[in-house]
DNA sequence: CACATCTCAGAATAACTGACATAA
DNA sequence: CTTATGTCAGTTCTTCTGAGATGT
């Protein structure tokens, strides 16, 4: 009997979790962030902002003036590629090029009065858009949920 | 004296949270789905195969077979692009296209013996790899995590 | 006729590599 | 001689758009 019985339910993990394709974390992430990507970049497109401009804005403002390198490791943006953002952002006066007289090969980059204005408009926006996204959890939620983004996020580049 | 204080600490949204780069879930996900997507598509290359086999596979074994564009529907890839998966999985063996006969436009895709156990052993690879991703998080947490994924993935879904 | 399906060709974007000149 | 920097050119990968041929 209970041997007919185990085999009515077989041991088989497709029937244990239906709807797997849901429940994936790496799916969901992946979904999810395409979302939040889409979301974000149409937010600050508004504004005629990129994400990468504020990624380098913020370093700068928080860690102080760096050579392109540095910025470079700070916000994970390659060094071959921040040559375009910071063309961008001088264009746009919102920082400064300028040579390090210490060393001869870099330059050295700050953020103007005007790029300090445009990063504190650049956080608002970005509050409202996290705010949309995280909209269905609850501020305690939202708490926990970004504290274990930064755990896994931080294990994750500790491994690497 | 409360005053003097007050003016202490500048009600200046960066002072508040430093490290404002670290905190924000748009960017948390991004860097995060970057290193988990790196993960899995590593993780399946060993076994010579790629996210959207699975994705295609999975969704054949739960809610069975379908045309094309209704795969498409349900998992999320393009109809242009299911195009090459398909090539993909028939050129293995792991599924089969055939001729709707009520509707001439249309192809069935089945799954086949194969390709059932192909998708097995995918899912327990890909039960690892969600397991190294998820590493630093309790059983408990790990299940708010996807909880809190699911709904929000959930509300933007509606929302879009 | 409007609409759906499968298919292909290619745009647009982002991540990434490689190499070069210059300088430390 | 090795290493770091800024720059440029170009590959790869993925998402996404458009359109054509066929069929409902």
């Amino acid at each position: 009997m209970i041997r007919a019985e185990a085999a009515d339910i077989p041991d088989d993990s497709a029937l244990r979790t239906p709807d797997r394709l849901r429940r994936r974390a790496s799916r969901l992430l992946s979904q999810l962030t395409m979302r939040s990507d889409r979301l974000i970049t149409e937010g600050l497109a508004r504004t005629d902002a990129r994400k990468w401009h504020y990624a380098v804005l913020a370093s700068l403002e928080e860690y102080g003036p760096g050579s392109q390198a540095e910025l470079s490791r700070r916000s994970g943006i390659y060094r071959s590629d921040m040559v375009g953002v910071l063309n961008e952002l001088t264009g746009r006066h919102l920082v400064e090029r300028a040579p390090d007289p210490g060393d001869r090969r870099r330059n050295i980059i700050t953020i103007s009065a005007r790029g300090r204005r445009h990063l504190h408009l650049l956080d608002k926006v970005l509050d409202e858009l996290d705010d949309e996204l995280l909209a269905p959890l609850s501020p305690a939620e939202r708490d926990q949920f970004v504290r274990m983004l930064v755990r896994l996020l931080d294990h994750h580049t500790r491994t690497s």
